[in-house]
DNA sequence: AAACCTATGTCAGACTACTGACATGAGTCA
DNA sequence: TGACTCATGTCAGTAGTCTGACATAGGTTT
């Protein structure tokens, strides 16, 4: 059952897991949202905008770990549909702050009480320690992957 | 800094940082198989093939979490291109076994490779202690994901 | 001041993966 | 046997994201 000598072993990788739980998580997300008409994507930038509210498309879509043209795309329409509003002109540079309007919050409402199940529903099987340790074993593993060294 | 009252705070989010941590190795997993022309899709195609031979379209997709019409369109690109090879007929059933052509274990090598060195640049600030917790913590969420309960 | 570098917003095209749909083969149950 | 259910392979159309490219604003360096 062994690779061939060179092989990664998908059962214990720790990559192979990461990208499992978090396609699973995806999933669970995107059922749960999929009654509201709204992607995963959708959601966290509304969810983004919400907690800090005038954010850039550039840190809109850093946040949302997809690229500025994508969120690009999406904002023109979450803004074209009245969830979000951009002033027509920067104060300041190029930057457009992007707020939500009262239909923006209303529609992320719904949206938050969903997820939160979603991810009660994950950390249902964890406990306290166990969750902490894994906030800091993920925090590590970012921090190892963008700095680019080996972490040793 | 704090959310408004009923948001998710991202900063102490599992699921977020769960996607981060996947965002980033996904992203870097990419700038090490772009220079050999290959995707992490079609890296995990080859990498379940060279470990399981024989794994039919339906299974490929489920290890390489897409859907069976996306590993489809892939499988008969990589058909095409002599990195695989499948019967014309199914032996049994509809299944149709797929193999990896030398070629295609010969492109394999070189990745496995790279995305090695990805996976333990990752590793290098957990010791095998949180390694292990992670591998562990992971495979909980995953089951409670799906399995669908609150894992209480 | 001028050249340079970086970051941003945006448009256009290409690609990837997805949903929907259909036919087929296998197993199950009445 | 026949109806039912389920999984598979495949085709077609759609949607989301990406790469490439360009112009512009701000800061930095010489």
């Amino acid at each position: 059952m062994s690779q061939a000598g060179a092989g990664i072993d998908l059962e214990t990788s720790l990559g192979y897991l990461l990208k499992e739980a978090s396609s699973a998580l995806r999933a669970a997300m995107e059922a749960v949202l999929r009654p509201l008409g709204m992607t995963v994507t959708h959601y966290s930038c509304l969810e983004l905008l919400a907690q800090r509210p005038g954010l850039s498309n550039s840190e809109l879509a850093r946040g949302a770990f997809v690229t500025r043209q994508s969120m690009n795309v999406l904002l023109q329409t979450l803004e074209r549909e009245g969830y979000v509003t951009r002033p027509a002109e920067a104060p300041f540079g190029k930057v457009l702050p992007t707020r939500l309007t009262p239909l923006g919050r209303q529609s992320l409402e719904k949206a938050t009480a969903a997820v939160r199940s979603v991810e009660l529903r994950m950390l249902g099987g964890l406990t306290e320690s166990e969750q902490s340790a894994a906030l800091r074993i993920l925090r590590t593993m970012v921090r190892s992957l963008r700095d680019g060294n080996d972490g040793a």
